[in-house]
DNA sequence: TTTATTTGCTAACGAGCGTTAGCAAGCATA
DNA sequence: TATGCTTGCTAACGCTCGTTAGCAAATAAA
């Protein structure tokens, strides 16, 4: 119907769209017939692109995920780096992600409930493999001597409650780059970690 | 109807009852009909006690608000203390809130947004006001020399997200006491704040 | 030129939503 | 016994929800 070609496939922006209202209304606050209007459309069209509101949901709660895995393992292939460089790797990475798609991120760590049985419970043992993976490395770093806590499960709950706040407050345009902000990040949760900083 | 004396007025039980509904569903997501079966009534009985749904979240919102400022408040009379200290006891009443209610704690942080107006920014005023006084709190530190972090925003952000994540893992049946978490956050994150730790 | 794909419309479906009106039973206080 | 408060019911209101069926125009491929 446009007389220009589509940047993206119509699923594609269909996504985004619905990726940026079910961040700024939740996603059961998110009507299809609002994300019709925010296209441009009527309601029922957009089930031409797409076979439910869920599979929205869906795709970016599944998708972000293996972003962080994809950016996790990345990070930790180097595995005779010290951990407290793996660990600095992984937070850049882990921020990267955030900071590409805040939006997206907030949907991943916040909408992923409204997904039915079986996708929640499979979203929820993805998340947990991830955690498990970090709290696995601090535990290394711990047992290297290379990190000081008394709990690894949660010196890692602690550090990831403070890189998935940051979409929450993250805007592109502001005077860090996501660069920046991973290192000051690490910075700060790692000198509460590092022996003697 | 019932015949034993309530424990609590019927209007703080369904409040109750309606808080952990909104933490396990999100307040969008639960209906005045589940509510009501939870409660073994029918949805139009509770328009007894009650006048709105929003009504209840508005009544948690700003009764955790209340209580979030209390706490700093007690943890900060001590104006002469160190200001390590009073972030210590500020950090402490943060915990003590969010473990003594960890369901209102979630709504509190996650359900405010479907407030209406002018609730909505009422309550965003009183937040903003919160996290200013936790900045001006380790700026004061910074200042002191206290403290070391390049920017307080960040840090308090950071310490915030941090404190913030704990009502949704926490268990009032886990091994820790609130009083020994709180602890141990403010170890572990005051590690990476204070000088030569 | 035919064919298939993409894209979009209108109209409507059954269901669930928050809420209200009107009524009535139990209870405590006077 | 009378009064009023608390508590709860049934029935229904107007509305919005996600989704579907059926149709049609535009576009791209053969």
């Amino acid at each position: 119907m446009s007389t220009t070609a589509p940047l993206r496939s119509r699923k594609a922006q269909i996504d985004r769209t619905a990726t940026a209202l079910f961040r700024a209304r939740g996603f059961a606050a998110t009507s299809m017939r609002e994300l019709a209007t925010e296209l441009g459309l009527e309601a029922g069209s957009l089930y031409s692109h797409i076979k439910s509101k869920e599979e929205i949901l869906h795709r970016v709660c599944f998708g972000l995920a293996d972003e962080f895995f994809a950016g996790f393992e990345a990070a930790t292939a180097e595995a005779s780096a010290p951990v407290a460089t793996q660990l600095r790797l992984v937070i850049e990475a882990h921020v990267r992600v955030l900071t590409r798609d805040s939006a997206a991120s907030v949907v991943f760590l916040h909408e992923w409930r409204h997904l039915s049985e079986p996708a929640r419970t499979a979203f929820l043992t993805l998340r947990e493999r991830y955690e498990a993976s970090f709290r696995a490395l601090i535990q290394r770093g711990i047992a290297a001597g290379e990190l000081h806590a008394p709990d690894a499960a949660f010196a890692s709950l602690t550090l990831l409650a403070s890189l998935n706040w940051l979409p929450t407050w993250y805007r592109p345009d502001g005077k860090l780059t996501p660069d920046e902000i991973a290192h000051r990040l690490a910075d700060q949760l790692l000198g509460g970690l590092l022996f003697g900083s």
